[in-house]
RNA sequence: CGGGCUAUGGCGCAGUCUGGUAGCGCGUUCGUCUGGGGGACGAAAGGUCGUGAGUUCAAAUCUCGCUAGCCCGACCA
């Protein structure tokens, strides 16, 4: 893409409104703009953030046999009277009618309407286990959204939901989400940690949180240093050898994690005190079990082996793809600007021509920007006529992984110079020692 | 929902107390110079001062209502 003809409305202060840095960081980089209270337009650049987080988020889920699909984002109330959620859910659930006065919500979540959808498709043991999920804009109307589109009142989510025979296999169902969902934060380029959690509106006997660690997280959260060193494991998984899953599941859950809500203090000083951390941290998803607490009222029934009609085990599942973006930025960012994890990096690298008049350096830019954008690597190449210094500090801020950098004086000796944005160190290369390097990088990135 | 604050050009702000020609910086446009870390000089465009009513010869400024946004708390992916 050349910067000359996309649309990056980059603003070089910081916008009054925005308090925390991943915020400010989205308005100056023109990623998002707010339309009004808690609910924004996603503008090319934060668009296309999403859209890989989006990506990385399915494929771990298909990675784990849960299949994609897609519900609406209005639903019928009468859904909601069914489950009893119509009247607990409160003000946070935003209600609408439409011209015939008919009732209808917009939906903060979808157990009701997955449920239905099962239970008017699915009536035997034969088909489960099942999970399905979808990603979709949900709504809760928050009395005070903040933080941009960290607590947004609109946002974007990815929401599962599993049916099983019972509660042994709705736990294997749980086991699963909790490794996909390591592997997911992992990918992204996030370090979440897995707590203990209050299981809220959406009911049922197990949950845990997974949290970022940040300072300007909204949860207070107490855990065991050790599991800053834990990880899912190399190579494939998989998801169906039961026993595996819950062995990684329990060396997660073994030692101490929870929030505030479910803080014990008594538990925690059992961790030795040079591992004990109290932290600020960003929630970034949740598990559930709930059995069947949507299926008894909602009557989603299936004919077991011994031929018994029994309501199906669920669970449900979410992860805050919008929220995601802001949780990244607070993770990585530097006084200049974001420094994108190069997995959901807008651009692979940026190319900065630092003469648009001189011949040479729009000869040299162009062969890196077709060999580069041939191969299928996405660059975004800076071919406007403004300062060098304006392009540094506006790719700086940005936050692209590689900066291409061509000028007039490397060129006389024949050399480009690439910078690696989370460190800055700088090299001088030769025109096919550079696109060699960007290459291998970028393959690097999809053997995962 | 309790408490506090704000609303003036695209962004950041001054002006309001003490009513009297709407201003500054950044950004934008044009020109000249410049060209490896948000450059210089010159010219220009752009504002019903959130909104409605009131007081007054006169309102960004005073009074009352409304709306929107922000902060602290409670609540939440």
């Amino acid at each position: 893409m050349k910067l000359s003809q996309y649309f990056l409305p980059v603003l070089k202060e910081v916008p009054a409104e925005a308090k925390i840095i991943s915020h400010q960081l989205m308005l100056r980089c023109g990623m998002i703009k707010q339309t009004t209270a808690g609910i924004y337009s996603w503008l090319p650049l934060g668009f296309k953030v999403l859209k890989k987080i989006e990506e990385i988020v399915h494929d771990e889920q298909i990675k784990a046999g849960h299949i994609p699909m897609l519900m609406p984002t209005i639903q019928p109330a009468e859904l909601w009277q069914e489950s009893g959620r119509y009247d607990d859910y409160g003000k946070e659930m935003l209600r609408i009618n439409d011209r015939q006065d008919r009732n209808y919500l917009y939906g903060p979540t979808n157990e009701e309407l997955i449920t239905d959808i099962f239970r008017s498709n699915v009536s035997s043991y034969k088909d489960l286990p099942l999970t399905l999920y979808h990603i979709q804009w949900k709504f809760r109307d928050e009395l005070r959204p903040r933080f941009g589109v960290m607590r947004g009142r609109e946002f974007y989510m990815k929401d599962g939901y599993n049916f099983d025979l019972n509660e042994k296999e709705a736990i294997n169902a749980y086991n699963r989400h909790f490794v996909s969902y390591l592997r997911t934060f992992n990918r992204i380029g996030l370090q979440a940690i897995p707590m203990r959690a209050e299981t809220g509106p959406i009911g049922g006997n197990y949950s845990h949180e997974f949290l970022v660690l940040a300072n300007t997280g909204e949860s207070k959260v107490f855990f065991d240093k050790t599991l800053l060193d834990l990880d899912t494991g190399q190579g494939k998984l998989d998801y169906y050898q039961n026993t595996d899953i819950e062995k990684v599941v329990e060396r997660f859950t073994k030692p101490y994690a929870r929030t505030e809500d479910t803080h014990d203090e008594n538990l925690f000083l059992e961790v030795p005190e040079d591992r004990r951390i109290e932290s600020k941290a960003i929630e970034v998803g949740q598990i559930f079990y709930f059995g069947t607490k949507y299926s008894e009222p909602m009557k989603a029934f299936v004919v077991s082996p011994a031929g018994k009609r029994v309501p199906v085990h669920m669970g449900s599942h979410g992860i805050g793809v919008s929220r995601l973006v802001g949780a990244i930025i607070e993770a990585s960012h530097d006084e200049k600007g974001i420094i994108w994890p190069e997995p959901v990096a807008p651009f692979f690298a940026g190319l900065i021509n630092l003469n648009y008049r001189d011949e040479e350096c729009i000869k040299v830019c162009d062969q890196v920007y077709e060999e580069l954008g041939s191969n299928g690597i996405e660059i975004l190449y800076d071919d406007t006529d403004e300062r060098p210094g304006s392009k540094f500090a506006k790719m700086d801020l940005i936050g692209l992984p590689w900066q291409i950098v061509v000028g007039p004086k490397g060129l006389k000796e024949g050399k480009i110079e690439l910078v690696y944005r989370r460190t800055g160190e700088a090299t001088l290369l030769t025109l096919g020692e550079l696109l060699e390097k960007i290459s291998t990088a970028h393959k690097a990135l999809l053997e995962v």
